[in-house]
DNA sequence: AGGCACACCCACACACCAT
DNA sequence: AATGGTGTGTGGGTGTGCC
C-alpha cells in the first residue's frame, strides 16, 4: 500500500478548503478515463476545472483517484461521466456518491435483508421492570477516545470515495440531536460506551465526531462493503493463503468500516463471511474473531440505519454517524416478556372457557353475535359452565389445558408486542412456556418479584436433535471466492440464507443514476437525430428484424436452447444478480416465459426505467444486472431471452460468442481493433449491429 | 510461551411447511 | 386452521494450535 495516512487524513479537509478558495471544482481530484468515454471532451472539462488526468489506469484505490467510465470493470472507484458533466454544468462539485458505479462482476451486497416478515419492525421494548438482563451486553463495544484519531485512515480507502465535507455543521447538529433524543428515550438500542468516559457530555460527543475526518459519505450509498476495498486489500497482503496471516491496518479499518455500515449485522457470522470474500488470507471465522476481540473496542461510531437496517442520510445525502448501536437481527426473550406472554395466554384460555373478560368480569357473550362467533365459541368454551359460577382469574388454573389457540392470538400479540415477531412469540410459547408450564412460570416470576429477586427468563427448554454436518456458526471459509475473478462467481453458501438475500434492490441509487443518464443520453440522441427512430429501446421492430435477418451466422441456435434442460436455479444465478423473487420460479422455462412476456410489451424510450423495474418486480432481475445486460445488447430487447438462455446454459456472464451480446472484448475490438478484428465482429454480430454499436460508442452509452 | 488467527460450539429466535 | 416438524443462522461465546 502506498498511501500514507496523511493522504487520507488531509484529503477531504484540504479538498473543501480548496473549494472555498476558488480553485476549480475538481481541484485535488485525479481521473483516469476508460475507453468507453469521450476522453478528449471530458479531459478538457476536468483540466479546465482544476482536476488532473491520469494517463495510466490506477492499480489500486487511492484517495481522490477515480476511473471515469460507464461501467465499473476495474473493481476500482469508478464514476459515471455524468458526474463530471453535471458538476461542470452547475459549476459545483456534486456529491459523488450517486455517480459511483458498482462493479459489473458484482459482489455480495451488503445491505441488511429486510426480511420477508417484519422481523425487525421497530422493536421498542418497554421494560416495565427494567430488565436485568442484557443491559450491558454492549459492554465490550466500548469506545476509546484515545484511538479515535486513527480511526479513519484506511477507511477512506475502504470507503473508496469521499467528497463529503466533514466540517459540515449540519452533520454535527444532527448527531447532537440524536444524542439528546436517545439519551432521553432510551430503548431498543445500545450505547457505545467508553468505560473511562461514561459521563461523556454532549459537547464531548460532538467534538468526537467533529474530529473524525473519516468521510461520512462513501462509495455507493448502499450499506455495502463496496467494490473498491477489494483492490485495497488485494494488494495489501501477498502471503500465501495457507499461512496464518496477521491483520494489517487497512484490513482492520476495512472491517470496521463495513461493520459501521452494517451495524445491525455486527454480531452475525454471515457479515464476516461476506467480508472474507474481500479480504484475502482471512476466513470469516477469523475476521469475526478479530472484530469481536480487538476491533469492536475502536468502533467508536456506526452509521445510522432506519428500522429496516438501511443506511440513512442527512439532508446533504451523507451518512449519519451515531454512537447508538441499533439492535441486531434477533432479540432474546426477557423474563418480563415471558411473564407477560404467560399471563396473556392464560387470560386467553380463561376467556375461551368461561367467555368472561378476566379483567372486568364481564361476559363476552352478546345477543347480536354473528353465527360464526357463536360457532367458534362453542369450540372453546366449557359446555358445563354456568355463567356467574366461574372462578376468578387468580384462582383459575391452566392445568393441562392446551389450546386451541387461534392463529389470530399470536398475530395480534405480535402486532401489539413488536419486540418479537408473531412466529417468535408462538415458538416461545410452544418450546418454552408449554414445557415449563404456564402456571409454573407465572408463579415462579411472581415469587421472585415478591422476594425482591430478579426473575430469569426461561431457558434450556429446547431439546432438538443435533443436526448433521458442521455446527452452525462455523465459517471456515476453506474455499474462498476467487479474488478479482473476472468470471461469474459461484453461488455463495449464503444464498440459501434467509437473512443475506437482499430483499430490496440495493443498487437503486446507482442504477437510478445510470438509467437517468441513459435516458438523458437517449433523449439527447433523439433530439439530435429526431427523424431517426433507431435509438435504443426504440430499436424498431423493422430495424431489429433486418439486423437479425441479414445475419451471417446461424442465430437461431442460440434461441433454440431448450430451457427445460437447464436446471433451476441455474448455477450462475446468484443473489447479487437476482432478487429472491427469481428463485420462486419453478423452472427455467417459467422464468423465460415471463421474460418473453415483458420484452414483448411496448416500452417507450422514456420508460427504460419502467422496463428495468418490471424486470425486477416480475422476474426478480436486479436493476443493475438488467441495465448492464441492456447495455450489452445495445438495447435490443428481443435478445434478452437469448442472453439468459446462453448465460444459464453455458454458465457464463456475459455469455461469450453470442450474436447480439457485446462483450468488453468486442467493444475494445470495435474501437481499436484491426481489420481482422472487424471481420470477426461482423461474423459474430453482423454489420447492422455493428453500426448500432458504433452509435452507442459515439454517445458514450457503452 | 503467549498472543493471535482461525476453528468450532450450541441454545434458540425466527422461519416455513405439511397435515 | 391449528399444530407439530424442522430448517437456518444469530448471538455469544470457547477451543486449538501456529508463529
Amino acid at each position: 500500500m502506498s498511501e500514507s495516512q496523511n493522504d487520507f487524513e488531509t484529503a477531504p479537509d484540504h479538498f473543501s478548503e480548496e473549494l472555498k478558495s476558488h480553485h476549480g471544482i475538481f481541484h485535488g481530484l485525479k481521473f483516469y478515463f476508460a475507453d468507453d468515454v469521450n476522453k478528449d471532451f471530458y479531459k478538457s472539462v476536468v483540466v479546465k476545472l482544476g482536476g488532473a488526468v491520469l494517463e495510466e489506469a490506477p492499480k489500486d484505490v487511492k484517495p481522490d483517484h477515480y476511473i471515469v467510465s460507464h461501467v465499473n470493470t476495474f473493481d476500482l472507484p469508478t464514476v459515471d461521466p455524468l458526474f463530471l458533466s453535471n458538476s461542470a454544468e452547475q459549476n459545483t462539485l456534486l456529491n459523488i456518491g450517486p455517480f459511483i458505479l458498482p462493479p459489473v462482476n458484482g459482489g455480495p451486497q451488503y445491505e441488511v435483508d429486510v426480511g420477508e416478515s417484519d422481523s425487525r419492525i421497530d422493536r421498542r421494548i418497554t421494560h416495565a421492570n427494567g430488565g436485568h438482563d442484557d443491559v450491558d451486553s454492549a459492554a465490550d463495544v466500548r469506545q476509546s477516545l484515545a484511538h479515535h484519531d486513527v480511526a479513519s485512515a484506511a477507511v477512506a480507502a475502504a470507503a473508496a470515495v469521499s467528497l463529503t465535507h466533514p466540517e459540515s455543521s449540519h452533520a454535527r447538529q444532527e448527531v447532537k440531536q440524536i444524542g439528546r433524543q436517545k439519551n432521553a428515550t432510551y430503548g431498543g438500542h445500545q450505547k457505545i460506551e467508553d468505560p473511562s468516559q461514561r459521563d461523556t457530555t454532549l459537547e464531548q460527543e460532538t467534538s468526537l465526531i467533529q474530529h473524525d475526518n473519516n468521510p461520512g459519505n462513501s462509495n455507493s450509498g448502499f450499506a455495502a462493503v463496496g467494490e473498491a476495498p477489494k483492490a485495497v486489500l488485494t494488494s495489501s497482503s501477498n502471503l500465501p493463503p495457507h499461512n496464518k496471516s496477521s491483520f494489517t491496518e487497512e484490513e482492520d479499518e476495512f472491517i470496521l468500516d463495513v461493520v459501521r455500515k452494517n451495524p445491525t449485522r455486527r454480531t452475525t457470522h454471515t457479515l464476516f463471511d461476506e467480508i472474507s470474500h474481500y479480504v484475502p488470507n482471512h476466513t470469516g471465522n477469523s475476521i469475526r474473531h478479530r472484530y469481536r476481540v480487538y476491533l469492536s473496542k475502536r468502533l467508536n461510531y456506526v452509521y445510522k440505519v432506519d428500522e429496516n437496517g438501511k443506511l440513512m442520510r442527512d439532508e446533504k445525502g451523507e451518512f449519519i454517524k451515531t454512537d447508538i448501536l441499533p439492535q441486531g437481527l434477533k432479540r432474546k426473550f426477557t423474563a418480563d416478556e415471558d411473564y407477560q406472554l404467560a399471563v396473556n395466554i392464560k387470560k386467553q384460555f380463561y376467556k375461551d372457557i368461561y367467555q368472561v373478560d378476566p379483567d372486568t368480569g364481564e361476559s363476552l357473550i352478546r345477543d347480536d353475535d354473528e353465527p360464526s362467533t357463536v360457532a367458534k365459541r362453542k369450540m372453546v368454551m366449557d359446555p358445563t359452565f354456568i355463567p356467574g359460577k366461574e372462578p376468578g382469574f387468580d384462582e383459575y388454573s391452566v392445568c393441562d389445558r392446551r389450546g386451541p389457540l387461534s392463529r389470530e392470538f399470536f398475530k395480534t400479540y405480535g402486532e401489539k408486542h413488536p419486540s418479537h415477531t408473531e412466529n417468535a412469540w408462538r415458538d416461545r410459547f410452544r418450546k418454552f412456556l408449554l414445557n415449563y408450564g404456564i402456571d409454573e412460570y407465572i408463579s415462579y416470576y411472581e415469587t421472585e418479584r415478591a422476594n425482591n429477586r430478579i426473575p430469569e427468563p426461561m431457558k434450556n427448554m429446547t431439546n432438538r436433535v443435533k443436526r448433521p454436518g458442521p455446527a452452525p456458526g462455523n465459517y471456515n471459509n476453506a474455499k474462498k471466492v476467487k479474488f478479482m475473478s473476472p468470471t461469474a462467481h459461484q453461488p455463495s453458501s449464503a444464498s440459501a440464507n434467509h437473512y443475506t438475500i437482499p430483499q430490496d434492490d440495493l443498487l437503486d441509487e446507482e442504477t437510478l443514476s445510470f438509467i437517468t443518464g441513459l435516458k438523458r443520453d437517449l433523449s439527447r440522441m433523439e433530439s439530435q437525430q429526431s427523424q431517426s427512430p433507431d435509438v435504443p429501446f426504440e430499436y424498431t421492430q423493422e430495424l431489429a428484424e433486418s439486423i437479425r435477418n441479414n445475419f451471417t451466422m446461424e442465430e437461431t441456435q442460440f434461441d433454440n436452447i431448450n430451457p427445460d434442460e437447464i436446471p433451476f436455479p441455474p448455477q450462475i444465478a446468484t443473489t447479487d444478480l437476482f432478487m429472491p423473487e427469481f428463485f420462486h420460479f419453478a423452472t427455467t422455462r417459467e422464468f423465460l416465459n415471463k421474460v418473453h412476456e415483458i420484452v414483448n410489451r411496448t416500452y417507450h424510450t422514456s420508460q427504460a426505467e419502467k422496463l428495468v423495474e418490471d424486470l425486477r418486480d416480475e422476474c426478480g432481475i436486479r436493476k443493475a444486472f438488467s441495465t448492464s445486460i441492456l447495455t450489452a445488447l445495445s438495447g435490443d430487447l428481443m435478445v434478452l431471452p437469448r442472453y439468459f438462455l446462453c448465460a444459464f446454459r453455458y454458465s457464463a456472464n456475459p455469455p461469450m460468442n453470442v450474436p447480439g451480446i457485446w462483450t468488453k472484448e468486442d467493444d475494445e475490438m470495435l474501437k481499436n481493433g484491426s481489420d481482422d478484428d472487424m471481420k470477426l465482429l461482423i461474423k459474430k454480430h453482423g454489420t447492422g449491429r455493428i453500426d448500432m454499436r458504433k452509435r452507442f460508442h459515439q454517445n458514450d452509452l457503452v
